[in-house]
RNA sequence: UGGGGGCUCGUCUAACGGUAGGACAGCGGACUCUGAAUCCGUAAGUAGAGGUUCGAAUCCUCUGCCCCCAGCCA
């Protein structure tokens, strides 16, 4: 470890954890989760806890837990414990066999609540939804007690083994715990427990009718499996105190509990609730679009784990609200593509140029490096004739100062190709440039120029006769607001949509090589991004999706302008 | 306006009474067969007011602003 590493700062979770270990908190222990409700897909946000809660049990020497909060029957499926297991799983996350369900623990959290009732610690109690709201009162107005408040423990023992049975509808009666209707903590005032669902369960299917609220398990789900620090988001501070009622009037295990800022990133909704409305009202093509902030969507739109672990490592940890740049994760995911991606010359927007003085017949294959940053990725051939296809944006009739590309008069390299020279352009009869004329200069095979002469500008190219098609998908940011829950009265963060975040390009040219291409390969397509061979790609139909571009110096001199 | 949290460059985040530092973004330059990458340079911050102290981002007091809580959601 270098000096460096060794003085590196500690977050304020790791602090706490290690004044643990030094004072023999848990005997030394170190035990972590990540609880998330099978009710939607992960999302870059979760993988800051994922990543948080598993790097500190490696860290610590620890142990690791998964466990799905399923305690509401009515909102989750099995289709997500799939899809979350396996993007915990991309992300380079082990749970080895600890996988767990707060299912798993139901019959226990049964006999912890008859515990409470035993002690006259919880009461079952008659009142709708609705006035239970209203005995609840306001936050500067105490409540009041329910009027079933101070029923025998046997009577309450008894209804709730009823309710257990099904003798009761949905909505009749709810079990809650005893604390104190003027606490000042609204959570605090009688909490309900349990409520009636007669809801099928994906796992424990028709066995109970009753389920425990989040607040009844997830404190005592992490005391049964002995986790010490239980990690979790700000908005549950308030809820620590009822955790820690729970489990001193039970007696049990009593873990710690830590909050920390959940991730807000520009230019993005990280909200479930908006996630499923995006998936549900068809403004995406699912939740693994690769417009999406999920860990499924980042994968199909070229992210790599370790991209996203680099820039969890640059956001930190902290308990101030947040709101990090989306730059930022897409600086890492460039920088670690960069590395290992193998270069590809592609034109997305095909222009015709014809080398005039190049024979008829002839075609020749030239060398061309994969990747300039690791040499043992090694060369490949690409093939070279009389009609080539260039960018359109790589010609301007009337160019700019600092315009370096094709131009009438003007010379430029093709890249591990030839210097070519401009000679004349056709237009057709709408007035739009369809062909280009240039020579070539022979003498600079493979794109050197043995007289020295400079020629600023290199462009990409590909032999027309060689090329083959495919189907391009340049995505962009979904929302054209930076934060598109910051609204004002009356908007909705739909209207924030970006109208341009998909844009499908049918007739670009690529480089044979890339014929061989398979499902989730990536490549850097030479001065315009990186790109990943999507799931809907076929041997007669590429698929390629735009992961992201590359910085683009140009286009923001363009823009000054 | 009850309770619980939080305010450090534009953005994230360090500094734990002793030189306010890093990253991204920005700007300028070098280099370049990718206007990429790389390299160099540069600007930019302690919410405000008092107090304690030789010395305060850090401790104390007050003020302001932001977030969370009134689900039989998690």
């Amino acid at each position: 470890m270098s000096s460096a590493e060794e003085t590196k700062p500690k977050d304020f979770i790791r602090e706490i954890i290690e004044e643990d270990i030094k004072n023999n908190t848990y005997g030394g222990r170190v035990h972590t989760r990540f609880p998330p409700e099978p009710n939607g897909y992960l999302h870059i946000g979760h993988a800051k806890s994922i990543l948080l809660n598993f790097g500190l049990a490696e860290e610590y020497n620890g142990l690791f837990n998964l466990r799905f909060d399923d305690t509401n029957p009515s909102k989750e499926e099995v289709e997500y414990v799939e899809s979350i297991k396996r993007d915990i799983q991309w992300l380079g996350v082990d749970w080895d066999d600890r996988e767990y369900y707060a299912s798993d623990y139901f019959e226990q959290l049964y006999e912890y609540a008859v515990q409470l009732i035993k002690t006259g610690k919880a009461y079952v109690d008659d009142l709708s939804a609705d006035e239970i709201r209203e005995y609840r009162g306001t936050l500067t107005k105490p409540g009041r007690n329910s009027p079933y408040r101070d029923r025998a423990i046997e009577e309450n023992l008894s209804l709730f083994k009823r309710m257990r049975k099904g003798e009761f509808p949905d909505g009749s009666r709810v079990l809650r715990a005893k604390i104190d209707m003027t606490s000042p903590n609204i959570i605090m005032r009688d909490p309900v427990m349990y409520r009636i669902q007669h809801q099928k369960h994906h796992r424990t299917g028709d066995k109970w009718c009753i389920y425990p609220m989040y607040d009844f398990a997830h404190g005592q789900c992490d005391s049964i499996e002995r986790i010490t620090h239980s990690i979790c988001t700000l908005e549950f501070e308030n809820n620590r105190s009822l955790y820690n009622w729970f489990l001193e009037n039970l007696g049990i295990f009593h873990p710690k509990q830590i909050e920390f800022a959940r991730l807000n990133l520009s230019y993005t909704i990280l909200s479930k609730r908006k996630l499923i409305e995006l998936v549900n009202g068809g403004f995406v093509s699912g939740w693994d679009d690769p417009r999406m902030p999920t860990i499924s969507g980042l994968r199909r739109r070229g992210f790599t784990p370790q991209a996203i672990r680099a820039f969890n490592q640059a956001i930190g940890v902290a308990k101030n609200e947040n709101l990090v740049d989306v730059a930022l994760l897409e600086h890492y995911i460039r920088k670690d593509l960069n590395k290992i991606t193998p270069r590809r010359m592609v034109v997305l927007n095909p222009l015709k140029v014809v080398i005039t003085n190049y024979p008829e017949d002839k075609y020749e294959m030239l060398e061309a490096i994969n990747n300039p940053e690791d040499p043992s990725m090694g060369v490949r051939e690409v093939p070279f004739s009389r009609e080539l296809y260039i960018e359109k944006d790589d010609f301007m009739e009337n160019p700019t100062k600092k315009y370096f590309r094709l131009a009438p008069g003007k010379e430029v390299r093709l890249r591990y190709g030839y210097i070519i020279k401009y000679q004349d352009h056709i237009k057709n009869d709408d007035g739009e440039i369809v062909e280009i004329q240039c020579t070539y200069d022979p003498l600079t095979k493979g794109g050197y120029a043995p007289d020295g002469r400079k020629v600023r500008g290199t462009i990409h190219w590909v032999s027309a006769n060689h090329a083959i098609n495919a189907e391009i998908r340049l995505y962009d940011r979904l929302f054209t607001k930076e934060n598109p829950m910051d609204l004002k009265e009356g908007e909705d963060y739909l209207d924030y949509l970006n109208p341009e975040s998909l844009l499908t390009l049918k007739d670009s040219k690529l480089e044979p090589s890339l014929s061989k291409s398979k499902v989730e390969d990536r490549y850097q397509f030479e001065r315009l991004g990186y790109f990943i061979v999507d799931p809907d790609s076929s041997n007669e139909n590429l698929v390629f999706n735009r992961t992201i571009t590359l910085r683009d110096t140009w286009a923001k001199i363009k823009r000054k302008k």
